[in-house]
DNA sequence: CAAATAAAGTTCCATTTGGGATTATTTCCG
DNA sequence: CGGAAATAATCCCAAATGGAACTTTATTTG
């Protein structure tokens, strides 16, 4: 461990190398900024590729489709899991259920799914696709695969490799991640200058705040 | 190259290995299916883990500086990337730049950021963190960077070296991806079942669709 | 140099979003 | 068994969002 990169990375501080390269514009400082000093490297690479992934395909999956993004995301779990209830899809998915509803009473509306309900237990709305949602989902499909070949050929098959391992740990590791984070966790002693500050404060200043 | 794996991930198919464990509910089937079975491997862990980390932080900026998402991308952009103007920081954020604008016009009412004009160019307004601004994003910065820390921990100093290498390798490429994904570009050849189908035709439905 | 074009920001307004209450069904437990 | 709690899905409505038009200042071009 004698280089800085590995002590950093050691010391959870990875990212923050800084390549030598001549920056034009403000903007192109700015993203440079982002992208290599910031403390949440990670994060913010994981934003920024995700972004890289969603603008262009959901961007294509509402002009050629009209489907917004929850809709499309009710379409490829029913796609990749089958017969699947509402609930199932909420907790899969992350979009809160009323958002999700809206969703699948649309996809019913344009045909594109079908409902039951399941006569074990008459609260549950089973969902499936049709051969109209199938063929929406089909093709999309084929515009997302080739998005992501583009997005990852700059990478060696030895490194696609190591990356799907290290995502695969990290998604594994997730379920013991905090779902949400309260102050009273926080250790006092942080870097921070006030250490014995109100954590509520700082909102105080809203109900002030009417208009926009 | 004898692993499957390995394999697929040289034909760019990987992540569709299955783990054999024991699924019990249907939402964990669901989410197994997602995570393990999905053609866009990479895009949905992607999004999996961004969510993962994006829920927990923005819930507890909202919760305790009363910022929603766009108010504080604005000030984590002047935090990293210094005095800016808004253009730039729509450039390297990727929200539209009303959101921005009125993200901006909160975070100077709420007196956490200074607007001046550029006298070099009176179309710019150059934005800066006030004292009271960089209180809030040093607020933040230390729960961001221990729920990061959280979720890198379960990787070895090698993995984490390893994922910063091929993440850094990936944001450097992406100037080279298409933003925008337009149908000419489609070979016609796909897997789909319909090859010369009308890429149109699929939105044609939605003129009719008023409520909801 | 004036007209056309571009760029920075703001405003307008229709659409989308999501927290919370509501309804209906099922499960739990005394 | 029967009331309380839990679960599935929807509804209501205020808030947030983003496309497009607009205003102002700068740059390009004929």
């Amino acid at each position: 461990m004698s280089n800085p990169v590995q002590q950093a990375l050691f010391e959870g501080r990875a990212g923050r190398e800084v390549p030598a390269l001549s920056i034009s514009s403000d903007a192109e400082a700015l993203m440079h900024a982002k992208l290599w000093n910031n403390p949440c490297w990670f994060s913010f690479r994981l934003n920024y590729l995700a972004l890289h992934f969603n603008n262009p395909v959901y961007g294509f999956i509402q002009q050629h489709l009209g489907l917004l993004r929850p809709e499309f995301v009710v379409l490829w779990s029913l796609y990749l899991g089958g017969r699947s209830t509402l609930s199932d899809v909420v907790r899969t998915s992350g979009f809160p259920k009323n958002t999700l509803s809206r969703a699948t009473n649309k996809l019913f509306r344009l045909g594109m799914i079908e409902r039951e309900t399941d006569q074990e237990d008459q609260r549950k709305i089973l969902l499936a696709l049709t051969e109209k949602g199938l063929g929406a989902v089909k093709f999309a499909e084929g515009v997302m695969i080739e998005h992501e070949r583009r997005m990852l050929e700059c990478l060696s098959p030895a490194e696609r490799l190591c990356l799907s391992e290290i995502l695969t740990k990290l998604v594994s590791a997730s379920d013991q991640w905090p779902q949400v984070i309260d102050a009273d966790e926080l250790e006092p002693n942080r870097s921070c200058s006030k250490p014995q500050q109100d954590t509520v404060n700082w909102a105080s200043h809203l109900e002030e705040e009417q208009e926009c």
